[in-house]
RNA sequence: GCGGGCGUGGCGGAAUUGGCAGACGCGCCAGACUUAGGAUCUGGUAUCUUUGAUGUGAAGGUUCAAGUCCUUUCGCCCGCACCA
């Protein structure tokens, strides 16, 4: 018999949405799951394979978690802010809000053909006013709090997209949207003071359980050092200069100074500098690199030594030159180093070049052919002579050093402040008002949401400002403080802004009088299990846990970290084993698999390729293999037969149900289908089971193949839907076999396997082994030397 | 450069964590049923000089026993990257 699946498959979606059998009940004394996922930006393209393969994961679990009586929340929602619509936008005319919900509409219909049991009455979109009113408010809760402000500062600017950037998003140099080079630019910007949360960022990362590259990749984006803070006195300037380091120990291998080019003390002391013309040069010079350029690891260092102006070093007085060069950046530390060129390699290839001095102080190495940077025993250092870096501890110099009042002890991240706008139109409004005499005022609460205007011509600046700033109606407002007239602001939100707390409003998504019911959240918060892809990790995974750890702090959530947990799928290649990208040609679309072969292939399939984690390439062959298995699974109806279950199947079963339940809790979804597929083979060896025998069999590839299942579930009389009948219990008496076969070695080597009893002491193990023909033959005129039992395994006889 | 990971048949991948390497699937080979097979079913399928030997990128080592642990080395992938 093959089975219909098309119609199995809209007959049984139907049926789940008509009941709502998906839906979480928000008064429940169940136990609570709450499985999230992340949340697709609904772009014109419609649903990927990757959505299907990100998803796939949590709606296995989910569905399991339902079988085994817990009230589940399992919700999806859109990101649809954000430029690939404004850009569809100014193409084609239509306004971003049709375009958004014509493609919410695509992806909702798409995704319930794959069948997933997503609650859909929980839908949120980052787009809706009754949302974005709740993100403007948490906005507002951090300028409120101190965490938003304002600076001019060099920002990343990406010119096609003409937007700021933040750091995060504009890693290795590139755009994250668009992949063109970023540049620097001058800016008046907003920021959030994320920098200020990064201990606690770092703190959280201890109770949750997260994979531990997820866990070390946020602790390096982090960044955090410990060192020292050193000021130098500058002769020909009546103010210091102050230094960040992690190497104190070396202070008296200090030989000169570097600043970076845009250090404001060149600016202050410009006349004192006799060849600031130069510094000038140079600076224009660096001004034409990239962020990207600049940072790459060159050996060819640049620089121009200061004229005019000396550094002093603290520890020997002696007076040392200062250079700016721009391998010194002014967004880490103070954008002023000691330079050690005995013991950096940055610092050894500026010496070389410039032909400085190069002073040993630690014991290890041969500074005449390179930087050591290792550990040793100290020299050259006066009153440090004779420490060892490695055993006394940086600690322990800080505190030598500032007993004779040099330096402090001090902490940098590599983190910096989250650059908080874009300035385009397709984002939530900055709902912040500027007013000559108050400066910069917070909308009252009362009137969020604060909404964007309707406008024809979504097109940003020439120089870089939002569309917003071109209608006069949105920006001429009245200051809320003190009436006058004032302008509003006209940057919006960047992306990341709506995600940052999505997974809270699924909790209560129509809620008008706050983000989300207090009890309610205690309820069901944190998330138990959050599964989503490793390039979010440095993005919305830091910003989200930074928002929800202040509204923490301001007692808006019942608990500190928003995930218990934390997983992320692999990739799927195209068949070529190539990530797939339309210019290669090798996308795969999940919905001619839906059309050619049925969700429930799709489903089994993604989950059966390969490990969940990791990448693995398309193979349209694979499919065909998941769609095999699935008609053989469909046939099994027609093979109940009353009487006596086959003890060997029975067993299979149970060892079978023991293995799916555990592997589906370690996302080993390969492995788990891998051994329904061997029970199949077995029943079809049989050639018959019992009717239990099968209902349990149903209920266990029910998270897999849902339709399937239910369809199955029916024909053999199973009462209401396999989706939530009782998730199959196994027994364990008979996942242990009474008697196993063991592989018997002889020095190392396998000579032949024999059959004993499970529960057979070593004794009768060893002496079964020895009673086989081949084990005898190979032990004859040999003398035994040691003789191995590891029970239930093997037994290995080492003879001479 | 630093951090993380990986390397197993023709292919995707398993291996109870030190105990019979290659589960399961694909592909391939043979057979059955067929007018037909790119459908279905059954059997086979690591390699070789096949009563045996050799095999998990390479070379050493620990062990009764190594894909798994240690040392060295080669190659690939991912993240960060002149972070002072």
């Amino acid at each position: 018999m093959r089975h219909d699946f098309k119609n199995i498959e809209e007959k049984w979606q139907k049926k789940w949405e008509d009941e709502g059998i998906f839906h979480a009940e928000d008064n429940s004394d169940k136990k609570k799951f709450f499985a999230l996922v992340e949340f697709p930006y609904p772009s014109g393209a419609g649903m990927h394979v990757g959505h299907v393969k990100a998803y796939s994961g949590l709606e296995v679990i989910s569905r399991k978690r339902r079988m085994e009586g817990y009230n589940v929340l399992f919700p999806l929602g859109f990101d649809a802010f954000g430029l690939p619509t404004e850009n569809y936008a100014i193409k084609t005319g239509i306004h971003p809000r049709k375009v958004t919900d014509m493609n919410i509409a695509k992806f909702t219909s798409q995704m319930k053909r794959v069948g997933f049991s997503f609650d859909w009455t929980r839908t949120v979109d980052t787009t809706d006013e009754n949302y974005y009113k709740w993100t403007q408010w948490i906005f507002l809760k951090m300028f409120e709090n101190g965490l938003v402000f304002r600076d001019k500062t060099l920002v990343n600017y990406c010119p096609s997209c003409k937007v700021v950037l933040s750091n995060e998003d504009s890693q290795g140099g590139k755009c994250d949207i668009c992949h063109s080079d970023i540049v620097q630019r001058s800016k008046d910007v907003w920021y959030l003071r994320i920098t200020e949360y990064a201990d606690k960022l770092l703190e959280g990362l201890e109770d949750v359980d997260y994979l531990p590259n997820v866990k070390t990749q946020q602790v390096n984006w982090i960044g955090k050092s410990r060192g020292a803070f050193v000021n130098f006195d500058v002769d020909g300037a009546d103010e210091k200069l102050r230094i960040y380091t992690t190497r104190p120990d070396t202070l008296f291998g200090v030989t000169f100074m570097v600043l970076a080019p845009e250090h404001p003390i060149l600016d202050t002391y410009k006349d004192k500098i006799t060849n600031f013309a130069e510094v000038e040069a140079y600076r224009e010079l660096c001004g034409k690199k990239t962020e990207f350029e600049r940072t790459q690891l060159v050996k060819d260092k640049t620089g121009v030594k200061i004229e005019g102006l000396s550094g002093i070093n603290p520890v020997n007085g002696k007076n040392i030159p200062i250079y700016i060069s721009d391998y010194v950046m002014m967004g880490y530390g103070t954008g002023a180093i000691m330079a050690v060129p005995a013991h950096d390699e940055r610092d050894y290839d500026f010496a070389k070049k410039f032909g400085i001095d190069i002073i040993e102080v630690i014991k290890g190495g041969n500074i005449e052919e390179a930087a050591y940077t290792g550990d040793g025993e100290m020299v050259n250092s006066d009153f440090l002579n004779g420490y060892d870096n490695k055993r006394d501890s940086i600690d322990k110099m800080i505190e030598v050093l500032a007993e004779r009042g040099i330096g402090e002890a001090g902490v940098q991240y590599k983190m910096k402040d989250w650059a908080f706008n874009r300035q385009r139109y397709w984002g939530e409004p900055i709902p912040i008002v500027h007013c000559e005499h108050c400066g910069m005022v917070p909308l009252p609460y009362e009137e969020l949401p604060l909404r964007l205007p309707e406008i024809e011509n979504f097109e940003p600046g020439e120089g870089g400002e939002s569309p917003l700033a071109k209608i006069d109606s949105y920006v001429n407002c009245k200051c809320p403080k003190c009436g006058a007239d004032a302008k509003r602001e006209t940057d919006t939100m960047p992306q990341w802004a709506g995600s940052s707390w999505y997974f809270l409003r699924y909790i209560d998504p129509n809620n008008d009088t706050c983000l989300a019911d207090p009890e309610k959240l205690k309820y069901w918060m944190p998330v138990d299990w959050y599964n989503g892809g490793m390039e979010h990790v440095t993005r919305h995974l830091i910003y989200s846990r930074f928002w929800h750890r202040f509204l923490y702090d301001i007692g808006e959530v019942p608990v500190k970290e928003p995930y218990a947990k934390r997983t992320a799928q692999g990739l799927i290649l195209g068949p070529d084993g190539e990530k797939m990208s339309k210019s290669k040609g090798n996308v795969v679309d999940p919905n001619d698999v839906v059309d050619a072969y049925g969700a429930d292939v799709l489903r089994m399939y993604i989950l059966f390729m390969g490990d969940y984690g990791a990448a693995a390439p398309w193979s349209e062959n694979g499919v065909k293999g998941c769609k095999r298995f699935l008609e053989r699974v469909s046939a099994l109806t027609d093979m109940v037969k009353g009487g006596e279950a086959d003890a060997e199947l029975d067993s299979l079963l149970h060892k079978t149900i023991k293995k799916v339940t555990g592997d589906i809790e370690e996302m080993k979804f390969n492995t788990a289908i891998a051994a329904m597929m061997a029970l199949v083979n077995k029943i079809y060896e049989v050639g018959s089971l019992t009717q239990d025998r099968l209902s349990a069999f149903v209920r266990l590839i029910c998270p897999f193949a849902p339709h399937l299942a239910e369809e199955m579930w029916e024909t053999i009389g199973g009462a209401g839907f396999a989706s939530l009948a009782a998730w199959p219990e196994y027994d364990e008496a008979k996942c242990v076999d009474s008697t196993v076969e063991i592989a018997v070695q002889i020095c190392g080597k396998l000579r032949a396997t024999v059959m004993i009893a499970a529960d057979a002491t070593a004794e009768t193990a060893i002496a079964a082994a020895k009673a086989n023909d081949k084990v005898a033959q190979a032990l004859e005129g040999k003398k035994i030397i040691k003789e191995i039992y590891v029970p239930g395994r093997i037994v290995n006889i080492v003879a001479k």
